[in-house]
DNA sequence: CCACTTCATTAAGAATTGATTAAGAAATCC
DNA sequence: GGATTTCTTAATCAATTCTTAATGAAGTGG
């Protein structure tokens, strides 16, 4: 039996291409143009995972998001018009568990689905990109604050510092190429430049951390290959 | 078995140089210079990945790349003569997953051509996932961390040290020439060297692993033929 | 047993890759 | 708009890793 993912979107082609799409996966979809008529279909049928727009006419997706998560834990992906990081953080406290930005690009969006429906499947699965905090060792890292810290005490990392560390974290155990990281990084923008500033950045990250390249205790060069965050 | 792609302009050069870039890289391709035998090619051929033009003359890029959509799920990568944002947006809706616009740089768009490869594939290779722990004995390599060890002590390896121990446990049995070999460690640079450093590589790793070539416990030689990995 | 082939071993230098540093761009903040 | 922070680039340096080539040992067939 397939999953059945519930769409809700007031722009009909959009809700239509994301319904075509996921229907050539072979999940079986509920499409509905407006929030309340969704509500309905959440309380009499069996729902795996909702994906819901921000900007909607009837209720904005905020306030879906609450109402659905009072009645099931399911997966929810927003989508939202921007990269409004205040959007992002509302909405992850809200209960969404993933954000995509529109335009966005459909297989992207199909990926994050299936990625969605197996963490929720298998719970020892690596945790969701999304995850607010990660904890390796003595190294916390809080995305929806955007802080971070080693052994108690505070580190102040730049922006991209921070997205890199988080990255790593997020793959925790998991080898990754430059490459891999700047596509993270950067998503499209990457490829105008090239990615020989990873280096600087994680050798940056590890002065804050105290760390060096030859002793590492968290990030670990994988020669050849890439770098990678673990506790061993 | 490479990737193919499939590459679709009316623009005869700019299709060659896509052409020969991406051979380069070792995909394979499908070149058209008009839409209609593309979408025929589609149908008969399994395509990895596709390069449109949105200018062309017998049918318009949006229209094709529709039409693939109907079809398949592969990621497409669209080119644009001028930096549109409505035709960015357009074409996002119908399908497209990722954008270049012209003129390009050859290896930008190379690079686009992996990352998507690379983001679809993640999501609908289920063999790579379940590859990413082979365990031969005592013997465990584990592609993911890039970490390898023999009962249960690390062994600390080279990358290409670690490319063949992988090659030679995940075609457990087997016997591998050294031309097989190099060519799945290189793919197709190796074409440019020789391969009289397989068995070096092969004696470092038997080192590390303790074995010694009169009497391994993993790592055999047949003569006359290759090496192959197993437990017996 | 002897030529011939194939693989093992070794060591050196060639090539690759990452670390480091500093300076100039770019972005951000007031 | 100027100052500050942050990022990228480029060049140099250090290390790891790979290949080559020479020599020796082991298997193979006559």
């Amino acid at each position: 039996m397939p999953d059945t993912i519930l769409i809700v979107d007031d722009e009909v082609e959009i809700a239509d291409l994301i319904d075509l799409y996921l229907q050539n996966e072979g999940y079986a979809t509920r499409t509905f143009y407006e929030a309340q008529s969704a509500l309905d279909c959440i309380k009499q049928e069996d729902i795996d995972l909702a994906i819901l727009d921000i900007m909607m006419p009837d209720i904005d997706g905020f306030t879906l998001c609450s109402k659905v998560r009072e009645l099931r834990s399911f997966p929810i992906i927003m989508l939202t018009a921007r990269d409004d990081v205040v959007d992002k953080i509302t909405g992850l406290t809200l209960g969404a568990d993933d954000y995509v930005t529109k335009p966005f690009k459909p297989l992207e969006l199909v990926a994050r689905v299936k990625a969605q429906l197996r963490r929720y499947k298998k719970y020892n699965d690596e945790p969701a990109k999304s995850e607010a905090l990660i904890v390796i060792g003595g190294l916390e890292i809080n995305s929806k604050t955007h802080e971070c810290s080693l052994d108690g005490k505070a580190l102040k990392l730049t922006p991209t510092e921070f997205s890199l560390l988080r990255i790593l974290a997020s793959n925790q155990g998991a080898v990754m190429s430059s490459d891999e990281l700047s596509q993270e990084i950067w998503q499209d923008e990457y490829f105008e430049k090239g990615n020989t500033s990873i280096t600087v950045h994680i050798r940056h990250i590890r002065e804050k951390m105290g760390e060096s390249f030859e002793n590492p205790r968290y990030i670990k060069t994988v020669w050849g290959v890439g770098y990678k965050l673990d506790n061993n």
